[in-house]
DNA sequence: CTGGTGACCGCTT
DNA sequence: AAAGCGGCCACCA
């Protein structure tokens, strides 16, 4: 009875794993999802810890400026960027157009 | 066991 | 207008 839910990170990477193709979610977006927007610093953590990097496409995943973590570096800041434009995302002046590519749930 | 930190965001002064 | 701080979860010393 202490839980019926899944934990916090387990719901989370849900959410992360279900980022569209060439689609990219804010950290915030993806913490009030989770339930809370506060957990947004969760969301970095759990990303971090990311158990499956295949599964789970951290690299769709940026700040609520559309900007690529610096800490994001596994091999070179530069990776997440290039896996995104690989993807159709276009980086403006290192950030993204989040009118365009921000991942809308709404759409169901 | 306690304290502090981290891939962040939003509110307050 | 800008700057600073708190909040939530999990892991490390």
């Amino acid at each position: 009875m202490s839980d019926g839910s899944q934990n916090t990170f387990e719901r989370i990477y849900e959410i992360v794993r279900q980022i569209p193709y060439g689609q990219v979610a804010t950290y915030g977006q993806i913490a009030l999802l989770a339930g809370n927007r506060r957990l947004s610093r969760v969301v970095g953590y759990a990303l971090h810890v990311n158990p499956d990097p295949e599964h789970i496409p951290c690299h769709r995943v940026v700040n609520r400026f559309g900007e690529v973590s610096k800490a994001f570096v596994f091999g070179g800041e530069n990776q997440q960027v290039t896996l995104l434009e690989a993807e159709g995302v276009r980086f403006v002046d290192g950030r993204v157009d989040m009118e365009k590519y921000q991942w809308k749930r709404s759409l169901f």
